[in-house]
DNA sequence: CTGTTAGCGCATTCAA
DNA sequence: TTGAATGCGCTAACAG
């Protein structure tokens, strides 16, 4: 039961007008005598008219579709980045095409590739752990696609950007545990070849400069985050003769490695060793010995942030040369479990 | 710096032939010279000539696209299926438009609006646990847009399917606490409003039969999934004077919830009372107390699957009526942990 | 207020 | 082996 779907061509036909009338009456444009208008309207529906968005799309050279790509679906935390930047693309009547990068840097190129040919007119991400360059990104340029850049920001000048600063709740973390007695702080820090912000270590510096507690650099160590990473970095810490007390991990992820594993080898979380991390991931509460805080980074509002921005720049349309890169930082908050 | 997108137009002005023979060469069809072929070619690439495809799509009436409409992204398990579904669609060189329902009938009718408006060329869906009718899905017949159920599936017949089995791995789940000398084993069943089958209830009957183990049907109790309901499932479970000794849990989410409840309430897990779900989600491996088994449902490869059949479906013209609707059905597998 | 016309980029039928 | 012509559905400039 083939079913054809009506066109403005047979509404026109039917009512013997033309199709630029029809096509102006289903627009509301304000030239259309009321009669005509609510005749139009009135077969359109009875019809079961719908524009072909296909054909509006060729037409008005736009896809109405932004192109969304995430190191990974997997993790919660993006999830909620998604949900903001869907939310925020609907009541724009957008569509968002989404891609996982895998945290690989080929796949990143890949996917930009393949949404620039489907002609998205936006493109929002978050940067993969091996992405160096931005050089793939800079090419949509050529092509007028904007990029917002969000969550896991490259830190290169002049790019557009929604990202939540840690600065000041790493600061408040550290301090939060020397507070609490603890003067041997490790951090186990995130691969440095993401080429983004700091913050987390400058904020680890200052809050020992604040409390005049000299950095240990022997208790900043790295992991690739994945499991055997962190494990090797806590093992390294946990070698010392005088062990760190407390640790700030990269992100729960981590943190949840570090944990396991110091328990393996019979330390009691938070008592032996305290964990203070980011993301603040809803499955810790699940945990017998969480966190004990965690900092907050509200993936939902950076991705609906970032998408706000996006659609600022699809609307406007700036003289040659000119153009104001917007880089809107939001808070993160430390949240004490 | 504007920059014009180059089409097969400019590519025929430029060697002195028609946009035919241009779009001909381009697709390596037979009757074109080898001499015309090499040189259109050869000057497409150098103008960096990609087709546009709103155009094609516009063209063939088609958009490459297929909508994928999920309760959640929340849930790795979901995550999991979107990869199996993204990367199937890759290799025919499709998108993929993905839709959250949030477990809300209305959002998943909005849509499936949205997606046939877009005009998909197919639709998968886990439908939500509010989905009572599959009346907006048969709507797509209508406008030839073919859809696929999987993990979540509607009990209706003349539709087309992928799920996993659940039945005798239930079976085996229940055997194995019975084995275990577990007698009074529980069962946290979800909400009775998801139209889909009932194989865990199923299994676990089974199961009591074989071991000729009589059912104890105020051992089987309702969760709406959410944190207090299956509290308050739990809560009922431990008020009996001979308690259970082990739950059978819908799936981990529920489990975890269970679990925390039960300790809350100082029993000793996988002691007092031992857990089994579905689901298999990695993150309990970081849990103290894990359920003991879980039973894996492959959602990555049931999300391959499904749009493999989908792809099939789209490739496939039928004569009018005949319609052999497919239903593929996967084996799950307990994984005692 | 309404109709005519052109054109977006491409694939394809028909003609040469 | 190639070209000319057509049309997909819609919008908008131009003409009345």
């Amino acid at each position: 039961m083939e079913h054809k779907v009506p066109t403005i061509k047979e509404i026109a036909k039917k009512l013997n007008i033309s199709v630029s009338t029809v096509s102006r009456a289903l627009h509301d444009h304000p030239s259309i005598g009321l009669r005509t208008k609510m005749q139009v309207q009135k077969l359109a529906a009875e019809m079961n008219y719908e524009p072909n968005q296909t054909a509006i799309q060729f037409k008005q050279g736009k896809t109405f579709t932004l192109g969304l790509i995430l190191p990974n679906l997997r993790e919660e935390y993006f999830s909620s980045a998604i949900s903001g930047v869907e939310d925020a693309a609907f009541k724009h009547n957008y569509n968002v095409l989404i891609g996982q990068s895998h945290d690989l840097v080929d796949r990143e190129r890949n996917i930009l590739e393949t949404m620039r040919k489907h002609r998205v007119d936006g493109v929002l991400v978050s940067i993969s752990k091996q992405t160096n360059s931005i050089a793939h990104f800079e090419q949509l340029d050529k092509y007028n696609i904007p990029v917002v850049f969000f969550d896991r920001v490259p830190d290169v000048p002049n790019i557009h950007s929604v990202w939540c600063s840690l600065y000041y709740s790493t600061i408040e973390a550290v301090t939060f545990l020397f507070k609490k007695g603890h003067r041997q702080v490790a951090y186990i820090q995130g691969p440095q070849s993401l080429n983004i912000k700091n913050e987390r270590l400058e904020g680890y510096i200052e809050a020992h400069k604040r409390e005049k507690i000299a950095v240990n650099e022997s208790l900043i160590v790295t992991t690739d985050l994945s499991k055997e990473g962190t494990e090797d970095a806590i093992e390294k810490l946990l070698s010392f003769k005088t062990r760190p007390t407390a640790i700030l991990a990269f992100n729960d992820h981590v943190a949840l490695d570090t944990i396991q594993y110091a328990k393996m080898k019979k330390l009691k979380i938070n008592k032996d060793i305290s964990v203070v991390s980011y993301a603040n991931w809803p499955i810790t509460s699940y945990l017998d010995s969480p966190p004990i805080a965690s900092v907050e980074q509200f993936p939902y509002e950076q991705g609906s942030r970032a998408t706000e921005l996006l659609f600022k720049l699809l609307n406007t349309k700036l003289p040659e040369g000119s153009f104001p890169y917007e880089n809107i930082v939001l808070k993160s908050e430390l949240v004490i479990h």
